[in-house]
DNA sequence: ACCAATTGGTCAAGGACGCTTGACTACTTC
DNA sequence: GAAGTAGTCAAGCGTCCTTGACCAATTGGT
């Protein structure tokens, strides 16, 4: 029996953890949502793409703002933002308030592309609710919002973006 | 008006999502997490790792079996293993069952470092209650697991795992 | 009005990570 | 004994991101 107590503890522990569960659904839901994308599209879109759209603005948003809002420094939006101009779904135009700035906006193309993934994402959903419940799909909607709106502007859970580094 | 028109379907799709908010707060909690471990552990812990040890047996795996359980090659498992034993949280020790083979198991110091990763996520875990309550927590929980549960064996739902490819 | 410092963006090179394919040895199965 | 399986060695690739250097436009102090 004295074996049987790390085992104890052990499965203890890991009853507990929502975050496990909470990491690998995010997984394969992402990858099934990649996944479905790109073929829908038929374009090569890839898991950064994905992260970099929804911060788009409409009107257009700055190069520099959109790296500051994904935590990455501006040559990485920029490579993200040159593949997605390739792939016709964005494009780059100047900025009339200041002739160095360009505006990273939707073409015509990329509004429609952007529909079509947040309609993937839709329907992934339903799926879900078909899968586990109404109730539960909105119970895990309210619970996500609510954890993402504390950690946002939080503190006391600092922030793990990859600021700038500080030169010595 | 007319401008506004493609606004609103945005924002009818976008206010929807409850998958868009399951990968950013996986993301940011990952994040979070690993960070924690590494600087508890002091070892040079990364994802990959973690998603590793969750499926190591604590009679010991194969690391066929391994690979198998991640979807990965043998080769990509074998990698990860590598790194672990030289942190010097997992051992390689043969098969009794089959001289070809061995058993990845977790040394005396990995039992330790499992529990002190589980331990990490437990703690954000409860860093998440005092945040947005017990209960929403509660229905996350239950949410992703009848998820998971529901994806795991599902075949309309089809696997993504990277199966060893036909050759032709 | 001027020039120094700052800021927006780009070009180039490359590193860390998480994998892959290919070839091979040792053992087991039939 | 032929065929398959467990594992390893070696090389390399795609993705996502970095650092460094640079140009053009803007800002701000004098």
């Amino acid at each position: 029996m004295g074996s049987s107590t790390f085992r104890d503890k052990l499965e203890a522990e890991k009853a507990k953890n929502t975050l496990q569960l909470l990491f690998r659904a995010a997984r394969l839901l992402n990858e099934r949502a990649i996944e479905r994308a790109r073929v829908r599209s038929g374009k090569p879109i890839r898991t950064a793409h994905t992260l970099v759209l929804p911060h788009i603005a409409l009107e257009g948003t700055r190069l520099t703002d959109l790296a500051a809002r994904l935590g990455v420094t501006k040559q990485a939006a920029g490579q993200l933002v040159d593949e997605l101009e390739a792939m016709g779904l964005l494009e780059r135009v100047p900025d009339p308030e200041d002739k160095r700035a360009k505006l990273v906006r939707f073409s015509r193309r990329g509004q429609q592309g952007l529909m079509e993934g947040l309609a993937v994402l839709t329907e992934l959903e339903t799926e879900l609710r078909d899968i586990v419940g109404d109730t539960k799909v909105q119970n895990l909607h309210d619970a996500l919002a609510t954890i993402l709106a504390a950690m946002d502007g939080d503190l006391a859970f600092p922030s793990a973006k990859p600021v700038k580094k500080k030169r010595r």
